[in-house]
DNA sequence: TTTAGCACTCAATAACGTAGAGTGCTAACA
DNA sequence: TGTTAGCACTCTACGTTATTGAGTGCTAAA
């Protein structure tokens, strides 16, 4: 495309991002400086609606990005836009203070993407993969209850209370905690076998109530489906884009946020294994989102794909903030989870 | 009150609830058959408007109820309305589907309270309070890493990877637990002296830098500042109500539904620790929910206060309706809490 | 005490006119 | 051949005005 095309298609973009109105040529001569009068401009803007880069919303008003203009500016024209110093402090700052688990850190992250950005905001929380046993261990409460905790190789760690006969001693406890880390540690469920089983539930057999539970517990730890849980940020951030001036939009807009499983997928469906990716519209495939665009990456610990965040905004969105922005958070998630987790399976 | 007066207060509040638009006189004769004339209403209105129970938007319009008039009607005119077959069926059923951890039973209650009522519901999670150490446990995990876990006797657990220098075996940590389970077992936060410590730490002066960060993670988890979290459903569901077709009023919403702290605190003002509480407008003392009613009440676990539940609607709610299922999932929930946690301090 | 009749009020809706932003085309110009 | 000024034309946004209709309050009769 000539320089100048590109020139007047960058004005249109920018002047929509900022003003939410569609562009006339006047406009841009006065704001762009081109060196060209506006009679030349709108010459070079008939060209571009010709080649379907912009549109006019109707005759004779003046024109706006198409999805393919903004695809265009995406691809070719936009330039890449580095976080102030400030907004680094910022970001380190929030992570120093809470670190401790996982779930807080996905939630510091999402708020953080949506402050940014002024948009909205979700991260998923991070599947972990097969995993294996790596502990067992029953703890006597109090009366007649036990709770049972299991700990992964992957650092995750699920627990359970469970009701025990009167009968069962202490030492009973550590007797079967024992036997099952024996014969279990280091196992997924896959190599678990059924001679196995029954080999230990021969050797406990005075305790085959208390075992039952257990041993549920540890299938229910060992197959768990991650429960893709979502974070989400910054909805209501959404409400002050003119474009969701309309209640209508708003409605459908926040019927999706209400639906988690479709969120997850539509979140993962950015395709690539790494980097960030720009869906704009249509490209989103969920046809009540036409409107709005998705920037979106993956995180990782040790170059495996962990989950997925991004931001949710209209078509007339920040790109070259958002994609720095988005970028930087990932890596940025990555390295911390990486110290947190650890011992994710090589 | 005139049992006229009160018949013509009821209809008002039963229509206004029902069609959102302001009821006239005629109205009233047609569909509730007092057996008087659209005049005599008339002038019944215009007594319980100089009274304060209903209010004219405009002149010659109709009447809607004050917030005088729903407090009247709470209180001494609306009749309990039972849940239906159905909807105890549904409740029945999706509590057997999904009783395995706590974060998931509030989940379901949420859910649950915002699909019955078609408003926006609020659950507080369970605040536990004061616990004392049940059992600590190192697991070794791999290379220079271990796992701590700390069992409270209210059956809350929290765990956390450390950092373990090369040196260690299996057996020093197995040394470390036992002490730490020997010196503090049974410990609340207050009981834990200063030369308690001093003489844990002497006892293990070999792996003091293991030992600061366990310590660190038990006084996490006995002094744990419950992080009372909330979980919000059905925010859309507002949107559907025509009091909500203005953006402003959307905007304010949200932005109210994403600040957790002021929801808790709100929801926590009920005041009474028993039985549903309802607050219509401005007894709900936040300025920008003035057209907000809430119905709240707490769930217990043998009797101690554990959460709130709440249902969020326009003053124009169906009060008796939600008071119900309000009600009904309370109990529901706190029955399943007391099998599911048992231990708490007595 | 109740009711019919009637004048009055006021929001909502429709109909109309106007202003302004922006275009496309043409013709002149470099 | 590319650029620019001029101008007629288009279409939305907005403000003004008229119309409608629901609902009231008051009065006087039953």
């Amino acid at each position: 495309m000539e320089d100048r095309k590109q020139k007047v298609l960058l004005a249109v973009v920018h002047d929509y991002i900022a003003t939410a109105e569609p562009v006339g040529s006047r406009t841009i001569a006065k704001k762009y400086k081109l060196g060209v009068s506006p009679a030349t401009i709108r010459n070079e803007m008939a060209d571009l609606e010709d080649q379907g880069f912009i549109e006019q919303p109707y005759t004779s008003a003046g024109r706006i990005p198409s999805e393919l203009g903004y695809r265009y500016y995406v691809d070719f024209l936009m330039r890449k836009q580095e976080l102030s110093k400030e907004e680094e402090e910022l970001i380190r700052r929030e992570y120093r203070a809470k670190v401790r688990d996982v779930g807080q850190v996905i939630h510091k992250t999402g708020l953080l993407l949506s402050q940014l950005t002024h948009y909205t905001a979700m991260v998923l929380t991070p599947r972990i993969g097969i995993s294996s046993l790596k502990h067992v261990q029953i703890v006597y409460m109090h009366q007649s209850r036990a709770m049972v905790i299991a700990v992964m190789d992957n650092g995750a760690v699920q627990h359970r209370m469970i009701e025990i006969p009167e009968s069962i001693t202490a030492l009973d406890m550590e007797t079967i905690s024992r036997v099952l880390n024996d014969k279990l540690q280091g196992l997924t469920m896959k190599s678990i076998k059924l001679n196995l089983i029954k080999e230990i539930y021969s050797e406990l057999a005075r305790h085959k109530n208390v075992l039952d539970m257990v041993m549920e517990l540890i299938q229910d730890s060992l197959t768990l489906e991650v429960e893709d849980k979502i974070y989400l940020g910054g909805v209501f951030n959404m409400l002050n884009q003119p474009e969701f001036h309309n209640v209508e939009k708003i409605k459908t807009m926040l019927s999706i946020m209400e639906q988690e499983k479709l969120l997850c997928n539509i979140l993962e469906g950015g395709g690539e294994d790494e980097g960030v990716t720009v869906r704009i519209g249509g490209e989103i495939d969920q046809w009540d989102m036409k409107e709005c665009s998705m920037i979106t990456a993956p995180y990782t610990v040790r170059g495996r794909k962990m989950g997925s965040l991004g931001v949710l905004g209209p078509t007339r969105m920040e790109y070259a903030k958002v994609v720095s922005v988005v970028d930087y958070l990932t890596k940025y998630l990555s390295r911390t989870l990486e110290r947190m987790i650890q011992g994710v399976r090589k």
